[in-house]
DNA sequence: ATTTTATTTTGTAAATATTACAATTTGAAA
DNA sequence: TTTCAAATTGTAATATTTACAAAATAAAAT
């Protein structure tokens, strides 16, 4: 019970009511930070808990988000992911294996829209392709990246 | 009827069959550079060729995008989005009213990120937030939470 | 111009992800 | 301990996208 201090801790500073699924589901995106869609945190979770509902993990997902205590990533189109890491970072996804891994920079591109009069709440930098296992696998292939950015890549 | 060469010539030189729903489409996003969703594109097309398909939609625009003609925005979480620009660019996504607006800057992390052994295919910087408009209405209190997506500005 | 053939279009149905809703349960304040 | 707003749960509904097979068609071959 010790181990669950931090979480609770969280949600009682974001004026959250402390449930045992919150915990769960904090705890499991904390010690799974391979940015685990709705669906894997529920088939995980469950397990342990096997009257954990789908719409609970959502609902506690949204609650998480909007006191942007986690991330929501919509890098895959296909299902939202989701990252307890909540200070800007980017993320690259393989295409053929479906890993996001963590690319750590900062963006120096924040500050200039801000001038343009919106309000910039996220920043996300995406970048997709084929991971170095995939490639070793299959073969290098080639970049569709059109050219201004291959000029870019080639430092 | 001259008009449709530009999209003639793009699909040949890709190697695909040329059809009017293809041309459309194409002509389509390239007028409309509002980054808009399959259904939007449906609903629109629909009402000048009723006897088009959804599937035809989606179907085309998998095709496009697997020849690198047009882009797909992942940005909303929701639905994805599509962009006649493949040329790398950001995207600023106000989440009161929808709107996808356009930034043009070069990411400098991208060459950094491959000295790391994966492939990269593709590129998004997405930044979210409220747009100017949306803020003025919100400060006159006039902006309900349920808003029909708007037209898209560019920069 | 006609025939042929592979590809595309179309409509329907299915799959997948997410949200809505109402009844039950529960955390935490009184 | 009582109270009550909020959270959890299961089910149903919605939304987006994909699967599939029959009909139509673009483009190559004749």
């Amino acid at each position: 019970m010790e181990k669950y201090e931090k979480y609770i801790e969280i949600l009682k500073k974001n004026g959250m009511k402390v449930t045992p699924q919150r915990i769960d589901i904090m705890k499991y995106l904390d010690e799974h930070r391979i940015h685990p869609s709705a669906e894997k945190i529920y088939s995980d979770l469950k397990e342990d808990n096997p009257s954990l509902s789908k719409t609970t993990v959502y609902n506690t997902l949204e609650a998480l988000s909007e006191h942007h205590i986690i991330q929501i990533l919509t890098i895959s189109g296909s299902e939202l992911r989701y990252d307890f890491k909540t200070t800007p970072h980017h993320h690259f996804m393989c295409k053929k294996c479906g890993a996001i891994i963590d690319i750590d920079v900062d963006c120096p591109y924040l500050g200039k829209f801000m001038g343009m009069g919106h309000r910039i709440d996220e920043m996300h930098g995406y970048f997709k392709g084929v991971c170095k296992d995939c490639l070793e696998k299959e073969g290098r292939g080639e970049n569709p990246l059109k050219t201004e950015m291959n000029i870019v890549s080639e430092v």
